[in-house]
DNA sequence: CCAATAATTCGATGATACTGGAAATATGGA
DNA sequence: TCCATATTTCCAGTATCATCGAATTATTGG
């Protein structure tokens, strides 16, 4: 399924992991781009760079508030993730996963909408 | 962590994400190369490049058996990442996360260990 | 409109990743 | 030993990703 690689790629980068933790610890609120570039060490562009690929996984929200942007991470999307795995890990088992609630507190997110098992595409192959 | 993202970045990719899923499925006893080629239509070479990205991950096991290999998917390494990311979705928050058993039945996986919460690396960066 | 601040986009560069044909390695059997 | 099968390694070509300075866009306040 495109959106669990595009999330997983999201993930699988030092810089955008870091992003995205410190994104889980500030909470619903999220951070101004600046503050996260700062914490991080992150030249402005190359932040900019991984947090459009964050969003553009879905992982990561932005609202703008006067000239600053917040980005927030995407409880929601993490949790399907969270879930398609299960579901890769478990196949076939019954694998009851309780989900996450935002670690600012707040609401706990309703179980998660069990992705159906084929979501994989048949991939056609061989040819370049 | 390291480990995670080379978790995460094994299963980035169409192929890999396939083959992992044919090896959930497969169960304890795993497949033969040939036959994941076959299934997926991948060339040879393309093949063992990936699951040896899969085993550089500690996703994928393989053994031998007299000529053929055969590569099963370790569900305690999966448990393991599905930990990890859970602790980057809940942080503070007490979030119990039900563990999977191999799609082949048997052994009921055990809590899985927690991992601790900094192990994020502090990446200095900046400055090529 | 002008200056200042916050963030993104552009563009060039270097680094990795993917792919698959061909050759090499490993194994079992006649 | 010689052959067939199973898989990996080597290699080269292509493609995608990562980084960051500089230029650009957005926004607020004089």
């Amino acid at each position: 399924m495109k959106t669990a690689i595009r999330a997983l790629g999201s993930l699988a980068h030092d810089s955008r992991l870091a992003i995205f933790r410190l994104l889980v610890q500030a909470g619903e609120a999220g951070l101004p781009v600046g503050a996260i570039g700062e914490k991080l060490q992150l030249a402005p562009a190359t932040l900019s760079f991984h947090l459009a690929g964050l969003k553009h996984a879905g992982l990561v929200t932005a609202r703008r508030v006067g000239r600053t942007i917040y980005h927030a991470a995407n409880y929601t999307a993490m949790n399907e993730l969270i879930g398609y795995l299960s579901e890769n890990c478990c196949q076939g088992a019954d694998c009851g996963v309780a989900m996450c609630a935002p670690a600012a507190g707040k609401q706990i997110a309703q179980p998660v909408k069990k992705v159906s098992r084929n979501e994989m595409t048949a991939r056609p192959r061989r040819g370049r």
